[in-house]
DNA sequence: GTCTATAGGCCGATAGAC
DNA sequence: GTCTATCGGCCTATAGAC
């Protein structure tokens, strides 16, 4: 990967998140980048393989985030893992994954089986804690990690360390 | 309201929707709609005002949606109510919901203040159950509610009924 | 008064040639 | 690394049908 490509798909994961894919021109995001137009073409073939490489970064990003969680051996600290998760979040990746939820709205660019692992150890660490009805409990915390993500970027959540102290006590954590 | 008019707003729901505002052309509206493109600008003045329209829709379902439960006055059936909510919505107006979801993550088109009264009846009622942190707990279930929503839309939740009783237990009503 | 058909201006974006 | 061909989308305008 050269410094220029890299600087592209920067630019391009700034400019699409902020303005949208759409809206965001070939150009511009040359011109952010400081490289010629023609060069985004030459690494990526169009505007669409662009944002195709951002995506592949972000399964990367989203299994990098997972497995911890997935490598956790005793139950309570799986779910614990999973409630911390979003909460562990730089601030500075925010623009990335507002990008990425974005896109999750896009069928084309929606893929369920990237949390699958994290649902199925989940099902496993309910059970393990006799939780009545796992596969719910599993698919609730999943989603809600989800909504807690969109809402953290989103700045809906003031008090963060007290939030995250109230779930993990719902969960008797 | 015209005939004309409202097929024009149903057909742009649909493909704004489906295909997404930017990347939906207004002269495939038109033709969706089975009518001349010109009328699409004489109606809604141009292709933003068209989906200002289809936004102010969008606000009043919401407010009609939150209605019964601001109505209610025993602070237990509000939460009930509250958590019913989303199996209520008929499939047939996804689509228009999957597009509100969708303009979320347009700044200029997010209003958070729609909810509000929902988060405060909910504080409301946390309170009067002798919940031990009202303000939290009202924020989780507006969250909950989202993520259910959003899960509804996208098909993951197979069995509902049983998924609604498993809620309605976890908050022992 | 609502709507169609058509024609076209303008703009900006992609893509690729050189 | 610039320049340009080409295309598509937004929107206006007009003349006239129902």
């Amino acid at each position: 990967m050269t410094e220029k490509k890299e600087k592209i798909l920067e630019s391009a994961l700034e400019l699409f998140a902020n303005q949208g894919y759409t809206s965001t021109a070939t150009s511009k995001i040359a011109r952010e980048a400081g490289v010629s137009e023609g060069l985004i073409f030459r690494h990526f073939g169009n505007k669409a393989g662009l944002l195709r490489a951002i995506m592949e970064e972000g399964n990367r990003r989203l299994r990098e985030l997972i497995a911890p969680v997935l490598a956790e051996t005793d139950p309570a600290a799986v779910v614990q893992k999973t409630i911390e998760m979003p909460f562990g979040v730089p601030e500075s990746e925010y623009d990335f994954w507002r990008l990425q939820f974005k896109l999750k709205w896009d069928e084309e660019y929606y893929n369920p089986d990237n949390i699958k692992p994290l649902t199925e150890k989940l099902v496993w660490a309910f059970t393990a804690l006799n939780f009545e009805d796992p596969e719910m409990e599993a698919q609730l915390l999943v989603q809600y990690n989800d909504t807690i993500g969109v809402d953290m970027i989103r700045g809906v959540i003031r008090d963060r360390p007290a939030f995250k102290s109230f779930l993990l006590k719902k969960y008797e954590l």
